[in-house]
DNA sequence: CTTGTGTATTGGTCTGATCATTTAATGATT
DNA sequence: AATCATTAAATGATCAGACCAATACACAAG
């Protein structure tokens, strides 16, 4: 049963590698034309495929293959699907989506440990943070200060959905005042599964998080990016500990 | 055509606010209920979920609807499936292959812009160097050494392809010495999309990338951050520049 | 011009069948 | 007894054809 170990005796395997079979199946084939197709510029943003019935027929296969193909473009934020006349799929600019659920899934499947996901979350705050005091304008700075006094209105236990989120919008905001589009993916892939955690958990309370996030505005606006990441490096450590603490006290109590 | 701004003179559309209906699709429902399963821990990696007759019985829903549900799931890298007895659908620990594929469909889609991209590369590279710096063991460097030896015996230009592979292993090698889960799928998740535009525009040969790499893990090695740091981004400056450059060509020549 | 009413188009779902692949059971061969 | 080829059953993959449901546009009515 041991495979022996092809030590170059017959000459011809070392330098050849061979790659794990693979039949595509008939969707996935659909799916690589089309993406070909966008990646060719013979389709982009705004274009519009045939429909269902009419591109089976092109294609050769059953309207299922092609719904199988449509679907998973769908998922991946490249189509979008319309019913009605003048509906189809139209080719989308493309979705971040995909990013936060696939981040969500990990979590929640353990692929993914909460202390790396949240170090990373940390690594990529610091340097939004940077780019932020960099860049960011009058304007994102008010916004973050308006978002920070709406979060501060909302004090009721009911409210506790609309004030996760305005948080999570608060880290939308910073990362959208680094003026890059890349970063803001990131950062929002990276927040938004704590939505979740939050809502299960519940805040600490025992905490006044709007005064940390008045001062952390206040450094970006003085461009002081120093103090800025001091300031949300403390808060994160505590809101992170607290998380850590509060997901191991859930597991004691499920083993 | 200008809608009357409702300023409560009937009473009741001041603080309610009304979510835009959005009825959801058969398979949408049975994907919520798989991944609420999951993040309740009724289902677990390694799970194997009713054959897709069954469970659509149970569910009271066609074949086609379970299918469109696995297919939607299977691309999230959250089931795998399987043909033949004992095969079916099988719960996965979750795969970074979606965030990959979403990055690269974002850049050809143009919801992304290569300057965005690549810098967001850099910032994440900082990251990852100052924690490759901390935790990484003997064992990483020498991957790494190992990997840029092996990227210098292939010089032929049939030799491309592979010669890719390994500087996108390159990447990964160097974030799978930060010890953490979701930096790697971070860092992974930005680089290799690189690989087609690689093989697309060439590479830089006027330089040689391996005297650099081998400078730059010797610093890790030394443990010295912010020379690693800086051997790193003087490469991805250069790198980035040509890259940039390369992709105004075509744009010109399409243009 | 506005408003309601059809109506054709298109995605969404269902039914039921066949194909292809995979594994396990079976049986023949050594 | 061990090994190998054969067969059978389960299961996903695909196909075919039908009907449902939402949508936008044309058109009639007021």
């Amino acid at each position: 049963m041991i495979q022996e170990q092809q030590t170059g005796h017959n000459g011809v395997d070392e330098n050849i590698r061979f790659k794990p079979v693979k039949t595509k199946r008939a969707f996935e084939e659909v799916c690589d034309q089309i993406r070909l197709a966008i990646l060719e510029g013979r389709l982009e943003a705004g274009d519009k495929l045939p429909a269902e019935r009419q591109l089976a027929e092109s294609l050769d296969v059953s309207r299922a293959t092609v719904r199988e193909a449509f679907r998973t473009l769908e998922i991946a934020g490249v189509l979008s699907l319309r019913k009605g006349v003048n509906g189809g799929a139209v080719v989308m600019q493309g979705d971040a989506r995909p990013i936060t659920q696939t981040i969500s899934d990990l979590l929640s499947l353990g692929g993914l440990s909460l202390s790396d996901y949240m170090e990373a979350r940390v690594c990529l705050q610091r340097e939004v943070i940077k780019l932020a005091c960099e860049r960011g304008e009058e304007a994102d700075f008010q916004a973050l200060e308006a978002n920070i006094d709406a979060t501060e209105k909302l004090t009721t236990v009911a409210q506790i959905e609309d004030r996760t989120a305005l948080t999570i919008e608060f880290y939308h905001l910073l990362a959208a005042a680094t003026k890059n589009q890349a970063m803001s993916i990131l950062m929002s892939a990276v927040t938004e599964p704590l939505g979740y955690y939050i809502k299960q958990i519940g805040v600490d309370r025992s905490w006044n998080v709007a005064e940390s996030r008045q001062r952390f505005v206040a450094h970006l606006r003085d461009r002081n990016a120093p103090e800025a990441e001091k300031e949300m490096m403390s808060h994160m450590e505590r809101l992170h500990s607290y998380m850590l603490q509060r997901a191991q006290e859930a597991a004691n109590n499920r083993g």
